[in-house]
DNA sequence: ACCTGAACACCGTTCAAGT
DNA sequence: ACCTGAACACCGTTCAAGT
């Protein structure tokens, strides 16, 4: 029956992004924030300058769980880590669609430079040339995220959406695809997988036999 | 000196393109598009049902723009067609970054079947196997529009964030990437041709040597 | 240090009224 | 049909005041 103890950023931050889940970042406001928390509309101007820093560290509470996302690696080759690693990240954004619009007020992909250095580590250790790996590395995450970012964002109605696009094409295949929703994620997936199959098959030389 | 005549949708339309160019669409209010069209703040009711639907509209002429832009391609192998689509789709959006945000709420990538009956013939006509041309042309979508999201967003400031993120890995090649941002944004451009090749490549069968 | 409540400027939208 | 101006609910932010 103690006095509730004082509020941290960190729980204004996991409430914010359980709300936004819920009803989208347009539906997520100081004022209905506040209401759930059972605070006032202005209580979190004690922890955030403003709504945007509010946005950011949303965004890198989310991206910071990849590392965990990601597991334990080890006998993983650098190959099958680099792709263990963009299923993580992908599968992080999965859970969170309805906040990836505020992915470019944060600071891109994370603060953190860890998952940078981590990449681009694995794919020298790949066998990448060193002089263009900051290249490849761009390519990768570009891919890993854009991807997410163009699948994902529009939540909760971006299937639908894209299944009557699909269908308006009218030949049989795009038919096929385009009969439900379910289907529709399910071929989002597998194009995901497609693609960084090509993307890291592209980038880095044929991975020895095993011997 | 006759009196205005009455302005179409497309006016509006035109005129808050040009608007969020310059200020961004947290700038582009009725009342500040009001004022530069010298009309009043609920003028556009008229010919809008809500400020989404006009978010809408300035997509779809954004993305409209993207044929045109691909221009003449007679000449070109499917290959060649793909790739120059490619940078065409990139480009169109490139020239306006701080529309970027809106993208999800139109029809995801334009409303306009006819891209996508485009993309994929010439998938088929590169050699594509019919039966999972669907599954690659979502792939080569995602590929272009993800990565053009994920370079432009956040615009103006995206460069000078993504210049501090790369300086702050730490190691040498990419401090050379990050002295300025203008070589981020050459390096963009690279990272995305380095990627397209590579999942033209990886979808599509070798060419024919030319007999 | 953390929170409240009043206050203010601004925004999207509605609606009655004008031409 | 197209546009105006008043009105309303709501939002982000500031600030003086409370504990």
């Amino acid at each position: 029956m103690g006095r509730r103890p004082t509020l941290q950023r960190s729980d204004f931050v996991a409430a914010a992004i359980e709300y936004a889940d819920e009803v989208g970042l347009d539906g997520l406001t100081w004022r209905t924030l506040g209401t759930r928390m059972g605070l006032s509309h202005t209580a979190a101007y004690s922890h955030f300058r403003d709504k945007n820093e509010l946005l950011a560290a949303m965004i890198n509470t989310v991206l910071s769980g990849i590392p965990e996302r990601v597991g334990d690696v080890s006998g993983l080759t650098p190959r099958e880590t680099l792709a263990h690693i963009a299923r993580s990240a992908r599968a992080v954004l999965a859970d969170h669609p309805r906040i990836i619009p505020a992915l470019p007020v944060a600071n891109s992909f994370g603060e953190s430079t860890l998952l940078v250095q981590w990449v681009s580590a694995l794919l020298l250790a790949g066998g990448l040339p060193e002089h263009d790996h900051p290249i490849v590395y761009q390519a990768f995450e570009a891919y890993v995220v854009g991807t997410a970012v163009h699948d994902f964002a529009g939540a909760p109605n971006h299937l639908e959406r894209r299944r009557l696009r699909y269908r308006a094409v009218g030949t049989e295949p795009f038919d096929v695809v385009s009969r439900t929703t379910d289907e529709i994620a399910r071929h989002n997936e597998l194009a995901f997988e497609r693609g960084l199959q090509v993307i890291i098959d592209g980038f880095l030389p044929a991975p020895p036999s095993s011997t």
